[in-house]
DNA sequence: GAGTGGTCTAGACCACCTA
DNA sequence: AGGTGGTCTAGACCACTCC
C-alpha cells in the first residue's frame, strides 16, 4: 500500500498509456488492484481486515473515486473481498466447506437418525437443519421425466422443496422428484417425514432399495432468484447436483436437484473402480 | 426493450428515487437488466444475438452511458451476456458438458486406448488432446503431503503439469502428484507417456492397482492465473477436484487436482451403495 | 453527523473490429 | 472511418452504519 499519488493524467482526462502495450496492467485500476491483491496474500491483510475506503484509494494513488471502485469490483468479482453498504470493503474469510459425501445414503446411518449433512454440520460446530418449503403433486419436465424414466400415460410427479441451513445460512436448495406411482399413499405426502433421507426409508417399504446412485455435478453463477433464496454474496458459483437413485432392479425412482452454495459447501466422492 | 426516455433525473443528477424502498428494482441501470434479462428469457434476443450498444441503450432509457454499462455488466455477472470489444455484447451460448465419469479409471477403457476425457469429446464433435506442461521432482505441500501419507523423512513428490483441451479450448489445469518412491526410475518422467490414464498401467507395474478413488468436489471463482490458463469467460466458475487413488492395500497412492473450467464441463459419478 | 459503499451524470480518450 | 466496448474524470446525491 504505498504509490501516493502516482497521477499519470493531463487536465482533461487524457491517458499516457498509449504507448503501453494492449493487455497492460498499467491501468491504475489493475495497479490499485494488484496492490490490494498482494496485501491480501501476503498476508499484510488479514481475512476480516477491512480496506482502505474508496474515497482513500482515490487519493492515495491519484486517482477518481470511480478508479479505486473499480479496483474494489476486479477483487470482489475474485471473490477475495466483500463490500459492505456503509461499513467497509473486507478481506472475505473462508469457511471450512460441508461436504455432501456418496455414503449419505448409507445403511450405516440409517439407524443414527442424523443424516451425514447433520454430522459434518455438528463436527464444524454448526446446527444443521431443513425447512420444508412445499409438497405438491405436479407434471414433470422433460428433463425430469426423462431421469425417471416416466411413460408419457402417467407423467405426474411428487415435488418436494427444501432448504437446508447451516446455522442461520441457507446453504441447499434441493428439489426431489418421485413418481406419482410410487409416492402415492405414503407418508411423503407429510411434511413431518424428515427428508433428507427418511424418505429412503419410505421408498424401501415401497420396494425400492437404493442399491446405485448417479449424480452429474456441475457448478455455474446462481440465477437471481437463488441469489436470493441462498442470501449468496457476489462472486460465489453453486453447485448443481442431479441425484438419481436406482434401485435393486436397476430402475430409477428418485430424482433430487441439489443447488448448494459453494463457498460452504462441497461433494465427497469414496467409490470403488468397477 | 421498449421504455424509450424514462428520464426520471432533474438537472444535477438528483434522483427522484427518495421515497421508494430500499431494495427497489427502481434503479434504471436495474430496469435496464431487467428489460435485457427478460428479453434473453423469452427468447425474444437468442443465443449468439447482439444487444443494443450500451449508447443505443443509454439513448432509449435517458440514461448517462456508464448507467447502460451497468445494467450490462450485472448481466455479464450473471453469466448470461459476453461483451466483446469492439464488436458489441451478445447473449451466451451454452454448451453441452463434456462429462467426466467416475468410471474413467475404469479397466474397461483400458484397451481401448481412449480415455472417457477423449470419448466424451468425440460423441460431442469435439477433438480431445492434451499437452504435458512439466515433469519436476519436488517438495510437496503439506496438504499433498497428507493426503499421500508421506513420512516426514522422505517427502519428495513426482509432479506432472497438464492441460487439456477439448478442440482449441483448454479446459481442464491437471495436476499429479505421485511419491518419489513410486515414480523413481518408471516412464513416468517421460513426457511421451499418455497421462490420463495410462500413467495408472506404469503404476499397476510398480504394485499399485486402483481399487477405490476417493475426490472431493468444490467449485469457486477462478484466480487470475487460472483465467489465463483456461482463457476464462467472465463469470464461469472452476470445479476444483481433487482425485487421490487407493491401491488395494487400502493405501493413497496417487493424488491429482483438476481445475476444471464449469460452463464446458462436468462430473458424472455412478456408484454402489455400499 | 461523519464516514462508508451504491448509483448516477456528462463528458473524455483509448483499443478493437468491421467495412 | 465509424461504431463498439474499456477506462477514466470530477463531480453529485443516496442509503446505510456507527458513534
Amino acid at each position: 500500500m504505498s504509490h501516493p499519488v502516482a497521477c499519470c493524467y493531463l487536465k482533461t482526462g487524457r491517458a499516457l498509456m498509449s504507448t503501453q502495450r494492449p493487455d497492460a496492467r498499467q491501468l491504475p485500476s489493475r495497479r490499485i488492484a494488484d496492490d490490494l491483491r498482494q496485501a491480501i496474500e501476503t498476508g499484510e491483510l488479514l481475512p476480516g481486515a477491512r480496506l482502505p475506503s474508496e474515497r482513500e484509494l482515490a487519493g492515495q494513488y491519484g486517482t477518481a473515486r470511480n478508479t479505486a471502485r473499480e479496483a474494489i469490483r476486479l477483487l470482489t468479482d475474485e471473490g477475495l473481498v466483500i463490500p459492505e453498504h456503509g461499513r467497509g470493503v473486507f478481506v472475505r474469510r473462508e469457511s471450512p466447506l460441508i461436504r455432501l459425501g456418496n455414503d449419505r445414503y448409507s445403511h450405516k446411518y440409517r439407524e443414527s437418525g442424523l443424516s451425514p449433512f447433520l454430522l459434518e454440520c455438528a463436527k464444524q460446530g454448526k446446527t444443521g437443519r431443513f425447512e420444508v418449503l412445499s409438497i405438491d403433486q405436479a407434471q414433470p419436465s422433460a428433463e425430469v421425466a426423462r431421469h425417471l424414466r416416466l411413460p408419457m400415460s402417467e407423467p405426474s410427479v411428487l415435488v418436494r422443496e427444501n432448504v437446508f441451513y447451516a446455522d442461520q445460512d441457507p446453504v441447499h436448495r434441493v428439489t426431489t422428484y418421485i413418481p406419482w406411482t410410487i409416492a402415492e399413499g405414503t407418508g411423503l405426502l407429510n411434511p413431518e417425514v424428515g427428508h433428507p433421507y427418511g424418505i429412503h426409508g419410505i421408498l424401501e417399504e415401497r420396494g425400492h432399495t437404493m442399491t446405485r446412485l448417479r449424480e452429474s455435478v456441475s457448478a455455474r453463477m446462481p440465477k437471481p432468484e437463488e441469489t436470493r433464496y441462498l442470501h449468496l454474496p457476489p462472486a460465489v458459483p453453486v453447485l448443481d447436483v442431479l441425484h438419481l437413485s436406482i434401485d435393486q432392479d436397476h430402475n430409477p425412482y428418485e430424482l433430487t436437484r441439489f443447488v448448494m452454495r459453494a463457498d460452504l459447501t462441497g461433494l465427497l466422492y469414496d467409490t470403488p473402480i468397477e
